[in-house]
DNA sequence: TTTATTTGTTCTACAATTTGGAATAATATT
DNA sequence: AATATTATTCCAAATTGTAGAACAAATAAA
């Protein structure tokens, strides 16, 4: 578990992990990152990107059973951790912070 | 100017910009991310940055004038552009309605 | 029961972004 | 003129972002 930072693609991803709660898992969530962004994505961008986020102790991950669906094997399913959560929480912040005395943005919040 | 993406650092630094107005150049930007974010960051990070930006067509430079101060050159400043605001905004549109649908983050916008 | 089809993961390689530091330039002070 | 200070420009390395091929496991169809 490397302490680093977090990139932009990552932080979308660690976050679509948390919104699907237990359905987690690579498939989907490439899926769910093309509904929500209108952009296509190659599945093993989100591997590869979930593997680093693993490495970085922001998720956690564990093969499920098989599904009854037709060539529904075992899936990796992916959990946020703690830091996971501090870590996109912090970002939240920030970024508010910012808009906020950026005058183009005003707004209340 | 490339038609691409805004990486994580490069949004941090465009709102900066729009944030510093008439202020934004290099030295400025640097102090002012270190002032906000407590994080060290090289000014040569924040050169090139500024250099994909600009590339990129989000935002356009040119040289200021000397200041009065011992040491003080010209500055290159920076200005945001009707498409660097766009960008910005999009990016923050579309963060909050993934906050929205994250459980965790329970809040009224 | 073998073969196809579908759902998935793992591995590998390359492109773009992020980051630091050295080299250089211009200005004011001594 | 020499020095200190404020800046930019240029270059190299590390980390992230991205695509695709190879492989594996499960059900359906033959």
């Amino acid at each position: 578990m490397k302490e680093t930072r977090l990139g932009d693609f990552e932080e979308v991803i660690l976050l679509l992990t948390g919104i699907l709660g237990e359905s987690a898992y690579a498939f989907k969530l490439a899926e769910e990152f093309e509904d929500q962004t209108g952009r296509a994505v190659s599945i093993g961008a989100v591997h590869s990107t979930l593997t680093r986020l693993e490495d970085k102790g922001f998720l956690t991950s564990e093969m499920g059973q098989p599904s009854a669906a037709r060539g529904g094997r075992r899936k990796r399913i992916y959990t946020i951790t703690a830091l996971g959560q501090r870590v996109l929480s912090d970002a939240r912040e920030f970024k508010m912070a910012l808009w906020r005395q950026y005058p183009a943005f005003e707004m209340s919040y």
